[in-house]
DNA sequence: CCGTTCATGTAATCTGTTACATGATTTA
DNA sequence: TAAATCATGTAACAGATTACATGAACGG
């Protein structure tokens, strides 16, 4: 299961429960989300295995905290999994599902909006993930080209974000121009197809 | 739910839940699996629901078959799908995560050695859809260039696929060469780097 | 007769989401 | 004093996978 491997990754610096969720929607929800629901009882799942190890701890705010971090027992089960082979799940994409059958509405105008909506969503992913890069050149005048091992495998995620929102930016793009084009990707109608030139 | 109406697209041309499944693994597993034990039930739900019809069937092997078809109620809860907004399901990477966290290992080499087994994958996924592309190319003389509509949305689904990977490939590409590089990547040792040049 | 393909399903389990429940503390 | 934030959890449901169960017909 990977929630657990990226909880036992993320928890090589302590952190409660309510900080992971943080975490997942502040930095790494572009490649992995979790709501609070599933945190705690993984927390509670991973700390019966002895993989994390957590302590009670004050808060500012609120009630006390709880919180965990790795054990040597845990790192040894996070290096396995990276030293194991890549897994790629299947991928599902409602939205390109939605393309596939949209030749069931038979207006081709309503698919070019349907691209032009996909490219918007795209386009702010890629923004927001180009926006993060900047940052991350601002705090460290050698970024891209000089990157101790933590920031260069974070880099090299980054760069995965970037290269498939660029894709998906230039696949909508394309579809949209050849969606606006007049008579483009239409067969001509029978009765003018019908004879030769 | 999306697998309702993937299934309700699929049935406008009338097949059994055995004959969907062979479409899911040859044509759309690329962009959406489903097992036959989700498969069954599913079927059964949108009948309940008048949204597709099934009449029992001979077959030469094995028992009878049970051969379901889109109803025009079906064609509607479809059309709404599909005019509706495109349907972005947050994506999971785990590969990613693998990235994310492989700092751990403290070893470029296998972290590059890691790009190297998804530089595979991703690349023997891209020969698949190039092949299915050759195929359509060799039985239509006009494609890519006209295309009837529904053609038209398969080459549109298709070519996602086709741009994410090479995305991916380009990706692997460049993170094996800056792995590659001798002394690249890598912060100089704090005793050679503690003084200015 | 044995393995493969055709064909349909159920049960158990896993993973993840939504909704619910609780309560302290700070800020406007 | 009301809303926002901090903080932890449970319960119910939804979606999907794996394992199990059954059986006919065909090819070698």
């Amino acid at each position: 299961m990977s929630l657990e491997h990226i909880l036992l990754g993320l928890l090589r610096q302590p952190g409660s429960g309510y900080d992971l969720k943080k975490v997942f929607d502040e930095r790494i929800g572009y490649f992995w989300a979790a709501e609070l629901s599933q945190i705690y009882p993984t927390l509670g799942r991973l700390e019966r295995r002895r993989w994390i190890r957590g302590r009670n701890a004050p808060s500012k705010r609120g009630s006390g905290r709880r919180v965990y971090a790795i054990t040597p027992t845990g790192r040894r089960a996070l290096r396995e999994w990276l030293r194991g082979e890549p897994q790629f799940g299947d991928e599902r994409f409602s939205f390109l599902a939605q393309v596939y059958f949209m030749d069931e509405l038979g207006d081709l105008k309503l698919t070019r909006k349907f691209f032009g909506r996909m490219r918007d969503h795209f386009a702010s992913k890629l923004a927001a993930l180009r926006a993060i890069e900047c940052q991350w050149a601002k705090a460290d005048p050698k970024y891209p080209d000089v990157l101790g091992p933590e920031e260069l495998h974070l880099h090299l995620a980054l760069r995965k974000g970037l290269l498939s929102l660029e894709a998906h930016v230039a696949w909508c793009d394309e579809a949209i121009q050849r969606l606006s084009a007049p008579r483009h990707g239409v067969k001509p109608a029978r009765h003018r197809a019908r004879r030769n030139p």
